[in-house]
DNA sequence: CCGCTCCCTAAGCGGCTGCTCAGCAACCGA
DNA sequence: TCGGTTGCTGAGCAGCCGCTTAGGGAGCGG
């Protein structure tokens, strides 16, 4: 089983460019739930898909390796061919899931040089994420204590990067004036736990898309931290 | 197994002032995670707190029976002398939950009459709620999916009214011009959101209290509908 | 003393769990 | 043609799961 994540490669296997399989992110023609295309064995990604599926609907220790594996269409004994045990596969989906977040948020945070835009980046790119792949996601945030403690303690890490990212907005945003904000690790915590919570509540048939969803949280967030004015960033009117 | 919950009570009890041992919110000499005092016999009651701490430890379905009655110093089979099902520990957490959370609600609703206060005290309360009883509230908030069919859509509908009660007070505010708010609707759904996932992250042994994340949380929220000033409820200072 | 009720336990049942292992078909370079 | 590797299956193992059942002991009205 390989991954490519473009960082920290776990097992042995050369940083191959297989993942030109699905271009440049491969954004056009975008599959539900692909986003796991770098995955080579392509039973491994199969199994991935299936664990992910099934992982969001019912919870890790709820779901079985037969059911996995029988969503993948194979026999149980396949699965252990790709993954040692169960609980691998849940690492693999949240270790992926974590870094790809982490560069969501330091892609927004370099995309504008001011505290609001960098902001209202984040929070829309994030949210639009995390109900875009909301199953993925809801296995990320939620499933987390099923993991072995060695790869919860990585994942951590890479949350409370996260975490900084966003302080550190928060930071500069009160530092230039632009914020207003009192106790900006509590209100950094509180935004990202805002932005999460999106895959909990999150459903394909809703009647906003995922793009609104971060608009609108945008929005919201730049209101939470004392932005001048909500709408400020695209264009450059000074009210609404 | 007994148990008074004030509203909707599913078995014959009266609707008795039992909750009058706890006292106006029992802030004096608070057991960790008491608030079960009206489950009537003792050992149903036992049973009931070991669930609570089982499912917020590992998970509804990763909790053993063996494991809750161990917890409640019985063996395995007095579960089901108080208990039909271990569903139906789940279930009584989750009811028994989600009407205090309406409750909650209700009250800080009626507790002021502009839209303004009655927000404020609306999330300062829920939001307290849930980190002072955070092993309570994430198996309340995060275990629901376990229910089954028909006590699932039964929580659901108190899950509904706590967001009526949430975007009637949005409306409001706007309707008398207090709150700024474009989507009501996806709004409340947010504030609710961000308010529940406190019991997720908050733990006990945090550098915030319970009644300081309630303040914090309660001044983002007016930030978040446009209402003027954060702190212009209590007292009447215009800033700050 | 009886007989009855209320709680509780020891033992265990059928079934499902994560995971293993022997074996086999398909492909590969030589 | 052939040995070796890869990817997979059928069968199954040990152990744990939710839940049941038979029975016991303490209390208690009579």
């Amino acid at each position: 089983m390989t991954v490519e994540t473009g960082s920290g490669a776990v097992d042995g296997s050369p940083d191959g460019t297989d993942g030109a399989t699905d271009g440049a992110r491969g954004a056009d023609a975008r599959e539900p739930e692909d986003a796991w295309g770098e995955v080579t064995p392509d039973a491994a990604r199969r199994l991935l898909l299936a664990a992910v599926e099934a992982f969001a609907e019912r919870g890790f220790h709820a779901t079985t390796t037969r059911d996995i594996a029988s969503r993948a269409g194979m026999s149980p004994a396949a699965l252990y061919i790709h993954y040692r045990t169960k609980e691998e596969l849940l690492y693999q989906i949240s270790r992926v899931g974590h870094e790809r977040s982490v560069r969501i948020l330091t892609e927004a945070n370099d995309s504008a040089t001011n505290p609001a835009d960098r902001l209202a980046a984040a929070v829309h790119a994030f949210v639009r994420w995390h109900a875009e792949r909301h199953t993925t996601a809801r296995v990320v945030q939620y499933e987390l204590n099923a993991l072995a403690e060695e790869h919860y303690t990585e994942i951590v890490a890479l949350r409370r990067r996260s975490e900084e990212i966003l302080r550190g907005i928060l930071e500069d945003g009160v530092a230039v004036g632009e914020f207003t904000v009192a106790d900006i690790r509590g209100t950094a915590l509180a935004v990202l736990s805002l932005c999460i919570d999106v895959a909990r509540w999150f459903r394909s048939g809703g009647s906003r898309t995922p793009e609104e969803i971060g608009t609108l949280y945008a929005d919201l967030v730049l209101r939470m931290v004392g932005a001048p004015a909500g709408g400020s960033r695209e264009g450059d009117r000074p009210e609404r």
